[in-house]
RNA sequence: GUGGGUGUAGCUCAGCUGGUAGAGCGCUGCGUUGUGGUCGCAGAUGUCGCGGGUUCAAGUCCCGUCACUCACCCCA
C-alpha cells in the first residue's frame, strides 16, 4: 500500500485510457464549438455565497456536498460544484451581456461533491457545458439539447435516451406546487421523504423506492398546470426538436436537484450504466442572473459528464481515443546513430509527425520490441552502415518489407506516405 | 449520509474445513554475427489493503480502519 493515495472518490486518468477521456471531451465540445459558442475559462472556487444564492440553499448539492473552507483573508470559499453559477457571475461581472444576445459560452473542467462515491459517481467530476444567455427563444433551447444529442452521436453512442419536460415558471409553478403538496400530504410517507416534500415536493416525484413510487401513480403533474406561455413556450420547442430530429421521450416526472431550473428541463440517461445513469443535463433558468444581481435576463444551458459518458463509451464498446501514439519509431543501433536519431526525431516532429525512439541503450532486438509496442506503423533504423552511407532503413511494420532512403529524403517520404494513409 | 459486497504479484484472479503463497497475462533476458509481432526456455516482483485480537500456528476466524464496488439518496 503506497503512503500517499489520491483522495477519496477523485477518479485519475492515465495511458493509455487517458486518451479516451481526451478524446469524449473533445466529442462533447466540439458541436457546440462549431455553432459558435465561444470558450470561457472559470474560477474552480467561488464565493461560497455564490452557489448558496444561485443553485440554492436548499438543494443537497449546496446544502450537504459542497467543498466549503476559508481562505486566509477570512473569506468563504468553495470549490465549485456546478458550472452555470459560475458563468452567470462572470457574464455579470465583465458585462458580457451588453452587447449582442444571447450570449453563448462553453466550458470544460472539474467541479467538486463531497458525496459517498460510486462508480460513475465522483468527488472530482468533470463536465463539459455550455450556457445560452439573453433570450428566451424556444429555438435556442431547442439547439442546446441538439449540440448535446450530437455530441454523443459522434461518439458513436446509441444507448442512451432524452428525457424532456417543462418545470412552468414563477406563475404557474407556485400554484402547481401547492396542488401537488396538497397531494403528497395525504401519502403514507416516512420522515425523511416529508421532510424533502416540504422542501421540494417535485422532489418526490423521482423517488424510486417502490414503496413510494407506487404511490404517485395519479399524482399532478407540472405539464398538466402550465401557464399558457409556458404551453406555448413547451410546445415550441418540441416543434423545432422535430425539425433537428432530435428523439425524446416525455418526462413529465423529471425533475433537477438545482433550483434555478424553469421551463424547459432535460436529461441525457445511458440505459448500461447502472444507478448513476445520467451523462447530461440541463435546462432553462429564468431567475438565476437576476438573484445573482444582474439583469433580469434569461438563459438556458447544459452540462454533460465527462466520466460518464467515457463510461458509457466503454459499456458500449466503442474504442475512443484508441490507435498508436506516434507514427514513426527511430532505432539507433550504435552511438554515432544515437546523434543521428536524436537530429531526425528533431526533424520529424517539427515537420509533424508523431514521432519516439529507442532511449536506454537497449539492443537492436529490444529497441525493435519497444518499436512494436509504441503501435508506429514505420520504424526508421540507423546503424553503422546507415551512418557511414547516410542513409536510414525504413521499415514497414505491418508488412515486414524495408527499404532504405538517404537522409535528405526521409521526412518528406514519411510524411507522404503518412498523409496519404490517413485519407 | 444509510444498508450490502469486495480488497492476494503491474493486470485478471485461484488458494477446500486455519499450518508461514500460486496460475494466466504482462515485464526482463536468452534462442550466437544488425530487426519486432508467433513459438520455446529462463528470470524478477508480493510486509496476502492497513491496524489490532483469537490461536502453538491466520491470506484463511473476530474487531476496527482505509479504499473500491452495488443499491438507496443525489446527480454529471
Amino acid at each position: 500500500m503506497p503512503e500517499f493515495q489520491a483522495p477519496k472518490g477523485v477518479p485519475e486518468y492515465f495511458p493509455p485510457r487517458s486518451s479516451a477521456f481526451l478524446t469524449v471531451r473533445e466529442a462533447l465540445a466540439f458541436p457546440a464549438q462549431h455553432a459558435g459558442y465561444g470558450y470561457i475559462e472559470l474560477p474552480v472556487f467561488e464565493d461560497t455565497a455564490l452557489f448558496v444564492r444561485g443553485v440554492g440553499e436548499s438543494t443537497d448539492v449546496v446544502s450537504k456536498e459542497m467543498y466549503t473552507f476559508t481562505d486566509r483573508g477570512d473569506r468563504s470559499l468553495s470549490l465549485r460544484p456546478e458550472g452555470t453559477a459560475g458563468v452567470i457571475r462572470s457574464i455579470v461581472e465583465n458585462r458580457l451581456d451588453k452587447g449582442t444576445l444571447p450570449v453563448k459560452l462553453w466550458y470544460a473542467g472539474p467541479f467538486f461533491r463531497a458525496e459517498r462515491p460510486q462508480h460513475g459517481r465522483y468527488r472530482q467530476l468533470q463536465q463539459v457545458g455550455i450556457e445560452a444567455v439573453g433570450g428566451d427563444d424556444p429555438a435556442l433551447d431547442a439547439e442546446v439539447i441538439t449540440l448535446a444529442d450530437e455530441a454523443y452521436r459522434r461518439l458513436g453512442l446509441r444507448q442512451y435516451r432524452l428525457d424532456l419536460t417543462s418545470l412552468g415558471c414563477a406563475q404557474c409553478r407556485p400554484a402547481y406546487r401547492e396542488v401537488l403538496t396538497n397531494f403528497l400530504a395525504q401519502l403514507d410517507l416516512d420522515e425523511p421523504t416529508r421532510a424533502r416534500a416540504a422542501l421540494n415536493p417535485l422532489r418526490v416525484l423521482d423517488d424510486k423506492r417502490p414503496e413510494v413510487h407506487d404511490q404517485l401513480g395519479d399524482a399532478p403533474l407540472m405539464v398538466d398546470h402550465l401557464c399558457a406561455e409556458c404551453r406555448d413556450h413547451y410546445d415550441s420547442v418540441r416543434g423545432f426538436l422535430r425539425d433537428a430530429r432530435v428523439q425524446w421521450q416525455e418526462a413529465p416526472r423529471l425533475v433537477r436537484g438545482l433550483d434555478y431550473y424553469t421551463r424547459t428541463t432535460f436529461e441525457f440517461t445511458h440505459e448500461l450504466l447502472g444507478a448513476q445513469s445520467g451523462i447530461g443535463g440541463g435546462g432553462r433558468y429564468d431567475g438565476l442572473m437576476e438573484s445573482v444581481g444582474g439583469d433580469a435576463l434569461s438563459g438556458i444551458g447544459f452540462g454533460l459528464g465527462t466520466d460518464r459518458t467515457l463510461l458509457a463509451c466503454e459499456a458500449e464498446g466503442l474504442d475512443v481515443g484508441a490507435g498508436p501514439r506516434v507514427d514513426v519509431f527511430v532505432v539507433p543501433i550504435s552511438d554515432a546513430a544515437r546523434h543521428v536519431s536524436v537530429g531526425l526525431l528533431a526533424e520529424l516532429r517539427e515537420a509533424g509527425i508523431r514521432a519516439d525512439m529507442a532511449y536506454g541503450g537497449r539492443g537492436l532486438k529490444g529497441s525493435m520490441k519497444a518499436a512494436d509496442k509504441s503501435g508506429a506503423p514505420r520504424v526508421v533504423i540507423i546503424g553503422e552502415d546507415e551512418v557511414a552511407a547516410q542513409n536510414v532503413q525504413v521499415k514497414d511494420m505491418q508488412q515486414g518489407s524495408q527499404q532504405a532512403m538517404t537522409r535528405e529524403e526521409v521526412v518528406g517520404e514519411l510524411r507522404r506516405s503518412i498523409m496519404e494513409e490517413s485519407q
